[in-house]
DNA sequence: AGAATAGTGTCTTTGAGACACTATACC
DNA sequence: GGTATAGTGTCTCAAAGACACTATTCT
């Protein structure tokens, strides 16, 4: 047995989560208010010790840590990126495998008030919450940020964050506000079309004073699809 | 203090990598042959525990792997993914932080014979090595493939592996060799020209029985950049 | 001059963007 | 018919690929 084999050597090792919604002021993420030391008081994102006991891998704690904070079961769900070094943490030398999950707005309904006490949905403004966070999670979230960010131009990601039902003119509108621009409505449907992530809801349709339009839902729900070229 | 200040309860925590380098036979990667158990007399990744009282942090941790096991102590080096589960190590519940590395051809011209013993050059053949790997090593190598053959599509990556010094030629080549396809010269040199990460070696050129031709060098060692559109 | 590779110019085709048009509902 | 949004067609322009041509060295 080599020295390693010391608890007293190890590293502490959590996982945190950046998840993400739609509310009407745009991209929210979700922060819970820290109760214990250090940092007690401060805004974070949810996160956890990994539960050897219990957890069967780390996506599975990620995935026990969000069920905790919002009930969701099953949402896409990323790994970002893990941070580690001596200072991060001022109880010793720390990792955090920091994961990205987004919430369809349908699950977000669904647990109005059913989330965990104090945790609360913050819209994204620029650069991040404005908000000083707990430990180094500014950056973990300015990370998970640009990540999205660059996803939305080459993949479905937007479609992760509608209700499981939707339009194209309500898709290609999440795509214009999380890039920040307007598209085309016509270049937009075709790439929507080459890149055969979307299916029709057959018989299912949008009605409203003018004519109705077709509804689609995410071929996969859990994963991402790609595109061959940029918006 | 919770239960899990009690280090009983956290998990093991490695640094792996996936160093690669260009040999005659193509891309290849470097494995050792573990001396100890578990997979003792098997072919890994080179990787080690995370010294607590000697990195500051993971990235230090993955470059003192990388110095112990090639002597090399500035190459490109970028973050692939963690994998973590109680399965993957039979001494318990295990965390790996992978990292890749990509070594200059004079790297490794320079350390030929100064490598940490047990340590080989193995050639990627379609999927990978075409050795069964310790613990979940083969899958994590596959991974670092594809995050490689995806970033030859839009990124200056083929460059840090050849010498420092190079030809356009010489770059086209190694571009064609881990694409598997070739390229048009004139596409590939707009491009190139585009993509700005290039400055010439004034003065120096490459003499043959033929046209000399002007030699290039990366504009920065330590970082990708990446295109706009795809190759 | 011939061989070999470096480096550039041109033509054709493809695809994205701009924009206008048609379609179908409610009022 | 008017209004509002859905959905499609067309034209233009720019970028990418194919390919041919010129340039410069050594033998």
């Amino acid at each position: 047995m080599t020295s390693h084999d010391n608890d007293a050597f190890k590293p502490i090792a959590t996982v945190d989560l950046a998840i993400f919604s739609l509310s009407p002021a745009g991209l929210s993420v979700l922060l819970v208010r820290r109760a214990n030391a250090p940092f007690s008081g401060d805004w974070a994102l949810p996160g956890g010790w990994i539960h050897i006991d219990e957890d069967a891998d780390l996506e599975a704690a990620a995935r026990r840590v969000l069920k905790e904070k919002t009930g969701v079961e099953t949402p896409y769900l990323e790994q970002l990126q893990t941070t580690g070094s001596r200072t991060r943490d001022p109880r010793g030398w720390s990792i955090s495998i920091v994961y990205i999950a987004l919430l369809s707005a349908d699950d977000v309904a669904e647990r109005q008030g059913g989330m965990a006490g104090e945790a609360e949905w913050r819209p994204i403004g620029g650069e991040g919450v404005g908000l000083s966070l707990a430990f180094d999670h500014a950056a973990l979230l300015k990370e998970a940020l640009g990540r999205i960010r660059s996803k939305v131009e080459y993949s479905s990601l937007p479609g992760h964050l509608l209700p499981v039902h939707f339009t194209l003119s309500e898709l290609q509108s999440v795509y214009e506000t999380l890039l920040g621009r307007k598209l085309d409505k016509s270049a937009f449907r075709k790439r929507m079309a080459e890149a055969d992530f979307l299916e029709p809801v057959e018989g299912e349709m949008r009605r409203a004073s003018n004519r109705p339009a077709q509804m689609f839902r995410l071929k996969d729900a859990q994963s991402l699809a790609l595109f061959d070229r940029t918006l």
